[in-house]
DNA sequence: GATCAATTCTCCGTATACAATACCACGGTT
DNA sequence: AACCGTGGTATTGTATACGGAGAATTGATC
């Protein structure tokens, strides 16, 4: 299931529709993903349901779910945490992230359409306005509809789910590290790469680009990381 | 009205470990996964909850975090039942699978440390009596233990969680797939030559090994699938 | 006889109340 | 003075109650 809604073609609105258990969730995962919320905050039940003016127990189903998707964690009878990450699980994480999006533009390579091969050569392409302009913002959003496009050329559901799901849980550290120096310029570079190999049909060279590009993106993070570890005494 | 059924007299469990909601869940996880509850089932929240001997608030709780890692899918006013897959859904699932597996032993074999090789090496051997027996249930669990063992060499422990939270949702499935032909046996032999070429410090080359070891278990589920399907009108 | 609509009914989603447990402070004892 | 034990408090875990949204069934009309 993916966190950030339950089925985007359905997102019309956050607000209007759904469970309030959701709407909390989403906006928990949202806090937490754009660390609003940092790593060890304590998050009391009845302070949250208070803030969203509802009652604690869509406030614990939230955090529940949120919990098993790893964004939260749970100390029976002692209260529930934003997750803390250690230097070692996030970069972790983030190997792991760069051998998945290696996998899916592997396999995407394999079984692109032609229509699928020009969405994604357009959205490149759209792109070089945001390097030019610097607009880190709207870059690191066109980031996530360029990766999560690739996935779907797998056209192996699961696989993209499982994709989408780790890649949220990375959005934290993802958003800071496009601030480094001329990150953005070499990220859209790497893209080109990773088309032009795909449009050869070298899944395996497409999937060495994409591993170097997502750990190229992960050497700008060391420092972050060091600076969330010395600000928080918990990790 | 199933196996482990409600016997009111035996309220209390020996291990009393913890939240009466982490036990429904691990309880209807391990229901799930063994295939007791069949996809497409209804699950009603007060009857499981009478059945416990508990109110549905734990339930709930249970439920939801089921529906997180995708056991359960909660159609919201509609009920909750247990995650329908399709047969594509379920190939896309067997393939992401073969995939991660090829990565983690990619990885494991550049980062197996001696003591791990050997280690890998003991469990291997040991496997072969089960394979001789024709002990499917022994089997079985020490493919799982084999398989985590080797998620473990990678180093990464984020990627053995994901690897490890993939595997048991396919649980279900990998179960019956030992039961056709010598699947057992050929099983067996492609283990001996994952740990092969890892031994020779070929990741590439394990990691495709791995991928076929996979496929192959896959190749003897579709009859399985086609089975499931027919008898469930829901799917 | 069929179809549409309204009513009822069942189950879910949320709120509130109660119980259990972990943390903290204070005091007594060694 | 330090340490252990006990009590209080706050927060979590569980139970129950209530309102509402869907779905099914039945009745009326065409």
């Amino acid at each position: 299931m993916n966190l950030l809604g339950p089925t985007p073609e359905s997102e019309t609105s956050p607000e209007d529709k759904g469970l309030l258990s959701d709407q909390i969730r989403r906006a928990l995962a949202d806090e937490i993903a754009t660390g609003r919320l940092k790593p060890g905050t304590a998050l009391d039940e009845q302070q949250i349901a208070t803030r969203f003016g509802a009652s604690r127990t869509p406030v614990r189903e939230a955090l529940r779910q949120l919990d098993v998707s790893g964004l939260v964690e749970i100390r029976p009878r002692r209260g529930v945490i934003v997750a803390l990450m250690t230097p070692e699980r996030i970069m972790d994480m983030f190997e792991t992230t760069a051998e998945v999006e290696a996998m899916c533009v592997r396999l995407a390579t394999y079984r692109i359409t032609p229509a699928e091969r020009s969405h994604l050569q357009g959205l490149h392409e759209e792109s070089a306005d945001m390097v030019a302009a610097s607009d880190l913002n709207a870059y690191d959003e066109f980031n996530r509809v360029f990766h999560e496009a690739i996935y779907r050329c797998t056209h192996n559901q699961f696989m993209a789910e499982q994709a989408i799901g780790i890649r949220a849980r990375l959005a934290v550290f993802r958003r800071t590290q496009l601030r480094h120096g001329d990150r953005i310029v070499k990220s859209h570079e790497e893209h080109g790469e990773i088309l032009r190999q795909m449009a050869r049909g070298d899944g395996g060279e497409a999937a060495r680009c994409m591993r170097a590009h997502m750990l190229n993106a992960s050497g700008a993070l060391t420092s972050y990381i060091r600076m969330l570890n010395d600000s928080d005494p918990l990790a």
